[in-house]
RNA sequence: GGGAUCGUAGCUCAGCUGGUUAGAGCGCCUGCCUGUCACGCAGGAGGUCGCGAGUUCGAGUCUCGUCGGUCCCGCCA
């Protein structure tokens, strides 16, 4: 039964070999006087020939296979007289001498073939057919060699391979947390961790130095289509660095990986931008930058204008007035523009000022609130050429670039420049993200990235009297759009720490009780640290050319948190409940 | 929490302004076929139109609810 190749290994130089493979019949041609069919294995395909008039009875053996079922072949690798060239093993075939059959397979519910477009909820309950496509396939040893790439640079670098609790202790801020009652401590629950973060520095402050994980996440925040509630990071942390040493590591990291995998040399170091910059250039915290398309800013263009838009921005604390030009779009349909200002609106818009310049002149419904010399201006500005379609949004700063930046991208996407560069890759940092982020939900202020991310030194003392301004020692690294890592370098004294912990509104009570274990470490000698981690399924998706998360996680959730295949969550038993001094809420008991 | 969109044969889909017996391609079954590889030819089987109400003489089609998929906003330190 034990094969002496993988189907894909069957070519021409061992062509009168004997040879035996184990496999799934993959397709069956049975044309009656010559019988071929194929076998599938992780490897790939390969096609098997029975003669039945020399061989009667293996014919016979042979037309009971069906699809999908399990085989051991064994016979003489021959040369074909027809060759397929459109497969890696179309110029031989194995003429069977005999066939195994080690299982049936009852009718596969879909065809696995990677052409077959079927619809995920199936794929997703059937994911065992679903995961022998080959194109799934090649995405898991893609992901397999991410992992041994991984392990081996950080080790290489001096780095300790740690693993923390899967039952930790639930920490108020950031993400929902996913909770585990205790059958012990009746009323008292673990959570599971957001990611490893207060571990990985309580190593740094035992000693450890350098310090990685590829471990699991979980969050429990509605998802995306890159968004999985659990998910993996490559965890990171350093002793005595400072924030360009994270960035080295992590970029000579990121170029490994994709020269390995990609055989693409990622030119070091990446370009860094500012997180000020990436929001008024390119409208997000994680530009895509496989193509320019640069916003314009026109506050001060248009800040005395008549148009009462302007002015109300202009008005608003932070306002801004800024504009993204879309290249050749000045053809747009009055349809496409109210399609882009829909688009606009989810993200806040209220509405959607535009210019067009046609070769006969302006047309634009907000011309004639602009002089002529504020016209020419931001005409100027933003490179308007004959042909051109100029999109103004205004509002408050945040939510002006964020509009423009989602037309940035809706604008690259309707004119086929996303289809241009959909097998490029752009590398990119962004840092000096803001500190703090006012929460009108909870009227306080909250962390950007975590409570313990250190501010940059300059910006600590206008922390007090400016908290908005404050900058973080963070980095994000960004590659086609996508935040694959994000890290920072932490606050290791315990003065500033409090200080943190007090503009969040925490009391010194509060922050003991949610976070004294870090706290109490920090006051034992913590040495200056900082990390990242990556997220792993990302970078796969990005390595496997995916935009879907789902096609690199074996066993993936859906949209709604459900797992299709085992039916994840379920009820439990009462008995189970009981044991945990859980009584369900009447609204709750029969949601199943 | 909100928005958009989808759910018809095993799979992918069509099915118009409500109207007789719900169709196609692929797959499947039976037979034939000595170089197929999306094999070919002939014949055949196969339907709770996601589920539940409602409107109507009559619902795959209209309305409401519900379940599920996908995408997005909010959310995701």
């Amino acid at each position: 039964m034990k094969r002496t190749h993988y189907c894909g290994e069957i070519k021409e130089s061992i062509i009168g070999n004997n040879v035996r493979i184990n496999g799934w019949i993959d397709d069956f041609r049975d044309k009656g006087g010559v019988i071929f069919f194929t076998v599938r294995d992780r490897s790939g395909i390969v096609q098997i020939l029975v003669l039945p008039e020399e061989q009667p009875a293996l014919a016979e053996k042979a037309r009971e296979l069906g699809s999908e079922y399990v085989v051991t072949i064994t016979g003489v690798v021959h040369k074909r007289e027809s060759p397929n060239p459109n497969i890696p093993t179309g110029y031989v075939e194995i003429v069977a001498e005999e066939i195994i059959l080690l299982n049936k397979s009852e009718l596969p519910i879909f065809h696995i073939h990677d052409e077959a477009n079927v619809n995920e909820e199936l794929r997703l309950k059937y994911r065992f057919l679903d995961l022998r496509r080959p194109s799934l396939q090649k995405n898991f040893m893609i992901r397999n060699k991410l992992y041994q790439i991984t392990h081996k640079y950080f080790s290489d670098n001096g780095f300790i391979e740690f693993e923390t609790p899967v039952l930790t202790k639930s920490t108020p801020e950031g993400a929902r947390d996913y909770l585990v009652p205790s059958r012990i401590h009746k009323g008292k629950f673990y959570a599971l961790p957001q990611s490893p973060q207060l571990y990985k520095q309580i190593l740094m402050v035992s000693g450890f130095d350098r310090y990685m994980q590829i471990t699991k996440c979980f969050r429990d925040e509605d998802l995306r289509a890159d968004r999985q509630p659990e998910f993996t990071q490559i965890d990171v942390e350093m002793s005595f660095v400072e924030q360009d040493d994270i960035l080295e590591l992590a970029e000579n990291f990121t170029a490994q990986v994709w020269k390995d995998i990609k055989n693409v040399q990622v030119n070091l170091p990446l370009q860094r931008m500012t997180w000020f910059d990436a929001m008024t250039k390119y409208g997000s915290d994680k530009p895509d930058l496989r193509y320019s398309m640069e916003i314009t800013t026109i506050t001060d263009i248009v800040k005395n204008s008549e148009f009462v838009v302007f002015k109300e921005a202009v008005n608003l604390k932070n306002g801004s007035i800024a504009l993204v030009n879309a290249k050749n779009c000045a053809s747009f349909s009055r349809k496409q523009i109210d399609d882009l200002t829909e688009y606009a609106k989810k993200y806040g818009a209220k509405g959607l000022a535009w210019i067009k310049i046609n070769a006969d002149g302006i047309q634009s419904p907000i011309a004639k609130f602009l002089s002529e010399t504020e016209m020419q201006t931001i005409l100027e500005h933003s490179n308007a050429e004959t042909g051109d379609l100029l999109l103004i949004a205004a509002a408050e700063f945040e939510r002006c670039y964020t509009i423009l930046g989602a037309l940035r991208i809706e604008v690259a996407r309707i004119t086929g420049i996303l289809e241009k560069v959909k097998n490029d890759f752009s590398f990119n940092w962004v840092i000096d993200f803001p500190l703090l982020e006012y929460s009108e939900e909870e009227s306080r202020w909250v962390a950007r990235h975590h409570p313990f991310t250190s501010p940059k030194k300059e910006d600590v003392e206008s922390l007090k009297t400016d908290p908005q301004f404050a900058r973080a020692i963070a980095h994000d690294l960004v590659i086609n759009g996508y935040e694959v890592a994000g890290g920072s370098i932490r606050i290791h004294q315990n003065s500033v720490q409090q200080t943190i912990f007090n503009l969040l509104g925490f009391t010194p009570e509060d922050a003991q009780i949610k976070f004294g274990f870090l706290l109490d470490a920090l006051q034992f000698g913590a040495p200056p640290h900082g990390g990242i981690a990556f997220g792993l399924d990302r970078l796969a998706m990005l390595l496997a050319g995916t935009d879907n998360i789902r096609d690199v996680v074996a066993f993936p959730k859906t949209s709604s948190g459900l797992s299709l295949m085992d039916g994840a969550p379920t009820p439990v038993d009462s008995k189970q409940l009981s044991e945990l001094g859980i009584a369900l809420a009447e609204s709750t008991k029969n949601n199943d």
